[in-house]
DNA sequence: ACCCCCCGAATTTTT
DNA sequence: TTCGGGGGGT
């Protein structure tokens, strides 16, 4: 934002406060005459969300319960503010964690009141709105306002070189653990010079304080900052200067904070000090569905709301639109054995629906095939594929589910995993492109400058490292003196100055250059493009296509600066959805979604809940892991299947597995059992302790066995209608069930053409055409012809 | 400068 | 079991 724009804003700030004092008087004055008329987006509401989008004015916390309109009730909220004229767009501070909350809940603003949601300007992400401030004031923290977003990578190799320099074993003290241990300093809003000196002791004997304190150093020498710095730079610039800080309290007359269970404590005292004044601070959030501890969110944040924001008013969204009441039930049950928390009860208007299914296996692979195996039933039975989600603890289990949808045909996607931005060779592409905008980005430069191969070893790069040191300059720079001397072998003198001499032409090409042009002329002569399509791997093709993916993209941005804010902000990239498909994924990834029919396959002990988690974390551990459960569980609409297997490969080796103790504790008239008799006989027994778990509490497990005696626990035989579908698929794997018979001519909607060789219930073995000989399930497959 | 072998570790992940 | 990183050998 330029001076004047600035100065402009200021004012249309000033005038719109003095419009909306009058504006909101006339409408008190008119209401306490006759009843307005209501805003047809406010009858669209029940009465806890009207409240919450109508209580304006003051701290305000809403607890909303998964399923229970919050992205209606932010969003309704912002409208309510600008139709009422209590706030332009630009003076509302709308915060949230991630982008894709951001742009949705920017344009369900849009929906809602038009164009005018266009002018939110300070709707964001933390990072991207403290991004932001931060370019603004850089110089107060001794930044350019041009500094560099390092990403964990970047940082990792910086720790590593301070970690090298300082001689410390690197083996037992990963740069790693030092770049988390900052992170979680930075979390806690803590400067080198705040943390306690008793923290500093968590790394190489004490080293810790001093480390950071360097890495800070070097962070300004490098005219940089990581992730955590955006936020804490903020606060460190706020608690300095209350003239910047006044000015930002004034400008935010209203502020909305998404998922406040999952913010920081640098997050809360940002928050704090920005709605300081009219404290007109709005946070929606769910203490049950606070699940990232680990990535240093404060459950205390939200259960200290009230005593945080005096004369702070507390609702609750507790009617849930999602689920069917069985399933509510099952997830407020196991809530419910949580001790921290606000307490909320659900309640639903749905039908009962079915019970939550619970299924006992033999081991991961059983586990899949039937998960498969039900999938396909509840195709055929008309939901459609993108209606149902397989969501796992940790991500090694998605492979047995792979493996399994490969080998019958079942289209999929996998949300999460290895993101665009992180790939090897967009990085590379994006270290050339940083280096381009700026020079003096030294982590750029050691990334690419042996990158592809041009003979510049370790040898030469440690001489310019030292000269850079010594001199207190970029590489660049320092490369650029040793090329005029004698210091670094003709060989290497003459492959650094060509490197210099193109850096230099790309720099100037960039001043005048469209700069998607730019990229594709860096890639062609840096040999870039050149190196991939050398290489002889199967991943070389696929890369090279991610290289031009990366140009395209480069399309929707303004400029090259623009373009490398957004990827050093926005991690992701808006994937391509084509057709119908399973989704597969983490609990963590799903939280926010919904499905009709939600598969929770793993719920073992040491699994789920995971052991590490009891092992760092004890109870706050256990209860995190509870709230996964209850997160994964409130995915579903109509169904979830809960399922564990007695053995599981681990690291190459099998382990007896027990069921979870959150199996035990859902309530039993909200679940329905399967397991087979004698699943885990003979190996973790039920009144044994089990063996490979020291951890475990007695009672939970306890409780399961009470439930087993009472009868709710046990197998499929007499009790009600237990797992019907896993009875039928039993049934269906009757040959004469099948539809299809042998020699019949079919197309499969992957595979294409093929004729059926084998029969098996309702799997077929099918010679296709083109692709040989599968195992295929009916369902996927039409008769064609004979 | 490159390659290979051995060792150790191995949830969750956004910005 | 698998993957990645680091160290040592060529």
């Amino acid at each position: 934002m330029t001076e004047s724009a600035l100065l402009a804003f200021a004012f249309r700030a000033r005038f719109a406060r003095i419009m909306t004092r009058s504006d909101s008087s006339r409408a008190r004055a008119a209401s306490s005459l006759a009843p307005p008329p209501q805003p047809a987006y406010l009858e669209r509401l029940n009465e806890a969300q009207r409240a919450a989008v109508e209580a304006t004015e003051g701290p305000l916390l809403v607890l909303s319960g998964a399923g229970t309109g919050k992205t209606r009730v932010l969003t309704t909220r912002l409208a309510h503010i600008l139709r009422r004229g209590l706030a332009r767009p630009g003076e509302i501070l709308a915060v949230t964690f991630t982008n894709k909350a951001a742009r949705e809940m920017k344009e369900r603003v849009a929906e809602l009141i038009g164009p005018v949601a266009e002018g939110m300007a300070f709707m964001g992400t933390f990072h991207a709105l403290a991004a932001r401030i931060l370019r603004r004031h850089a110089e107060l923290v001794g930044l350019k306002s041009n500094f560099t977003i390092l990403d964990t990578d970047d940082q990792i190799r910086l720790l590593k070189q301070l970690l090298e320099a300082e001689g410390i074993d690197q083996k037992r003290w990963p740069a790693r653990f030092l770049a988390s241990t900052i992170d979680h300093w930075k979390n806690r809003g803590l400067n080198p010079d705040k943390v306690p000196s008793g923290d500093g002791s968590v790394f190489a004997g004490g080293r810790g304080i001093d480390l950071y304190r360097q890495y800070q150093e070097r962070l300004a020498i490098l005219n940089a900052c990581d992730f955590g710095d955006l936020l804490l730079h903020n606060l460190t610039i706020f608690q300095a200067h209350e003239d910047v800080l006044a000015e930002y309290q004034r400008r935010f007359r209203y502020i909305l904070v998404d998922e406040y269970q999952d913010t920081n404590v640098c997050q809360y005292l940002w928050l704090r000090l920005l709605a300081r004044g009219h404290m007109n601070i709005c946070c929606v959030g769910d203490d049950d569905q606070s699940i990232y501890r680990w990535r240093g969110a404060e459950v205390d944040n939200i259960l200290r709301f009230e005593s945080d924001f005096p004369n702070a008013r507390v609702i609750r969204l507790e009617r849930n639109y999602r689920s069917t009441s069985k399933i509510l039930a099952a997830a407020s049950g196991l809530i419910a054995a949580n001790e921290s928390r606000l307490g909320k009860t659900l309640w639903t208007d749905r039908a009962e629906g079915e019970r939550v299914k619970i299924v006992g296996f033999w081991d991961a692979e059983e586990e899949a095939r039937t998960v498969c195996d039900l999938i396909e039933r509840y195709h055929g039975a008309g939901e459609p594929l993108s209606d149902m989600a397989i969501l796992v603890r940790a991500s090694f289990q998605m492979r047995e589910f792979e493996d399994r949808f490969l080998m019958v045909g079942i289209p999929y996607r996998v949300v999460g995993g290895p993101r665009f931005y992180e790939r090897e060779e967009i990085r590379d592409a994006n270290a050339y492109l940083r280096l381009i905008a700026q020079n003096d980005d030294d982590l750029a430069m050691e990334r690419i400058v042996n990158k592809p191969r041009r003979g510049l070893g370790e040898a030469t790069l440690s001489q310019i490292a030292s000269l850079a040191r010594a001199e207190r300059i970029p590489l660049s720079l320092a490369a650029r003196r040793l090329i005029v001397t004698d210091e670094i072998t003709a060989r290497a003198r003459s492959s650094l100055s060509k490197f210099l001499g193109d850096l230099d032409r790309w720099t100037a090409a960039a001043r005048t250059m469209p700069h998607t042009e730019l990229a594709e002329l860096v890639l062609d002569e840096s040999g870039l493009t050149a190196m991939w399509q050398a290489d002889k791997s199967p991943q070389a093709a696929g890369k090279l296509e991610n290289l031009k993916e990366l140009v395209r993209s480069m399309d929707g941005f303004d400029s090259l600066g623009a373009y490398l804010e957004h990827i050093a902000l926005v991690m992701e990239r808006e994937e391509a959805s084509e057709g119908a498909r399973v989704t597969l994924m983490t609990m963590h990834a799903a939280k926010g979604l919904e499905y009709a029919t939600v598969f929770l396959p793993g719920w073992e002990e040491g699994l789920f809940p995971h052991q590490r988690s009891l092992d760092e974390s004890g109870q706050a551990g256990l209860e995190e892991e509870r709230r996964l459960a209850y997160v994964g569980l409130t995915r579903a609409k109509d169904r979830a299947i809960v399922s564990f297997a007695a053995n599981r490969r681990v690291h190459g080796s099998w382990q007896a597995a027990i069921p979870s103790r959150f199996v035990g504790e859902l309530p039993a008239d909200a679940i329905e059992v399967a397991v087979e008799p004698g699943l885990h006989s003979g190996r973790a027994r039920y009144e044994e302790e089990p063996r490979y778990d020291s951890h475990y509490p007695g009672p939970g497990w306890r409780r399961m066995q009470e439930a087993a005696e009472r009868g709710a626990w046990g197998t499929a035989r007499g009790s009600a209608p237990l797992l019907e579908a896993h009875a039928e698929l039993v049934a269906t794997s009757d040959p004469s069930a099948a539809t299809f018979e042998k020699g019949e001519r079919i197309f499969h909607k992957k595979f294409g053409y093929g004729r059926v060789v084998e029969v098996d219930g309702n799997k077929l073995g099918v010679e296709f055409e083109h692709t040989g000989l599968k195992r295929v399930i009916a369902t996927f497959v039409e008769r064609h012809g004979r």
